[in-house]
DNA sequence: TCAAAAGTGTTGTGTGTACACCCATGT
DNA sequence: ACATGGGTGTACACACAACACTTTTGA
């Protein structure tokens, strides 16, 4: 540990990107923004920005996150650090990716701020992206996968009254793949976590049984 | 995206700091490092160093993790990245964890280099850590287990040729508790990933089945 | 023949999967 | 009365847990 000097060494810049996920008409998605600068001017790539010096890391993350879609109180995870040396034409930056899980009520993306234009995306027809992107989004899409798998993360992506069958389309669509409806209820119901709520009756069909988390969700997931 | 110019942020220092695991004498170890230098002066610490400006973060790594054991053909797996403003009192400083696992044979603990001393802990017997160390190393050990859970990774601690007796032992090091030997060696030889080896005989009691993967481990461990 | 560790099978319990029909409501 | 999506139970297969004795070797 030869540290005497932290200005020894050249240091590198540092951002962070969030990779924000939403199901979106029947179907998971993914915000991009379209760059309006050189390195890879008018290409789509996953927003993010630097991290200032007075900022931690999460900080950085949740004040992009807002900055993109004006939310700020959802579930947002750090997913893993990309340093290659080569990932920015500009000089060495190493980038933290998160990634974020919104349900559609809540987002408004930014109407404001500068000319760049972001969009969602199905995650089964993204375009080509800047930098290493590509390898970030990958990434992030094989962990909402493993996380929908082991946790109870498929929570973040609904609203706070809902009903067992829009949390079976949720699951889904990230696995793109139909499940047995009563074998999905079953398990759900067994976590038990979920509590009733009372029904609303304006369909032209039985009325689904609502429910709600029992807890925040934040108390729910655990982090590996 | 506001990023005319990369240089126009202040920028952070990063380090990699590598939480090194292995299994000696009957117990889980991790390697700490003395600090010979302010701050934190003679406290223990989990080993890193700086990014250099033309290295990628995994070549940081393991270029550390040679410096400090001589290996340079482990597991190594990046963790998580820490970022907080106020975690190193010199400025700032963000650094990105990975942890390796290592079998006790591969080890030599530099001789080498500058004074710091280096010596490998129990993970029961954690002395009071420099910087955000404890909350690096707590989090290394619950990803530690959750490995363990869910992969193959406890291989990384043996060498080339075991018993299913090696293995066993390992997986109750790590979990602190003790598994039934005819369920635990059911459950192993149900991968279908070993292969007998001739067996050694020079032991006073009837030998042991040696067993080899059969595969390399990294095509075995699937990272997430 | 003894000590020391290796090796081996069966039974019960719980978890996941496959599968088809009736229910409540609005029009 | 009909169209629409909501809601429910049972049987089988498989994975996991509990449990005790025999085998092989060197000394």
């Amino acid at each position: 540990m030869k540290e005497e000097n932290i200005h020894k060494f050249e240091k590198p810049s540092v951002t962070v990107d969030i990779v924000i996920f939403t199901i979106k008409n029947n179907d998971l998605k993914v915000l991009l923004v379209k760059r309006n600068l050189e390195p890879f001017k008018n290409m789509w790539a996953i927003p993010g920005g630097f991290v200032r010096i007075s900022e931690s890391l999460e900080q950085a993350a949740k004040r992009e996150l807002k900055e993109e879609t004006g939310v700020s109180d959802v579930y947002l995870e750090q997913l893993y650090s990309f340093g290659d040396v080569n990932r920015d034409p500009r000089g060495r930056v190493i980038t933290i990716s998160y990634f974020a899980l919104l349900n559609s009520d809540e987002i408004k993306l930014r109407a404001t701020t500068d000319v760049s234009e972001a969009k969602w995306f199905s995650v089964k027809e993204i375009p080509k992206l800047a930098f290493d992107h590509e390898e970030i989004l990958n990434y992030a899409i094989k962990r909402l996968k493993w996380k929908f798998e082991y946790t109870t993360i498929a929570f973040s992506f609904l609203p706070e009254k809902f009903t067992l069958t829009q949390l079976q389309k949720i699951y889904e669509f990230v696995f793109e793949k139909e499940f047995d409806k009563r074998n999905f209820r079953k398990k759900i119901l067994l976590l038990n976590i979920l509590k009733k709520e009372k029904i609303d009756k304006q369909v032209s069909h039985r009325p689904p049984q609502l429910y709600s988390l029992k807890k925040k969700i934040k108390e729910i997931i655990e982090i590996v």
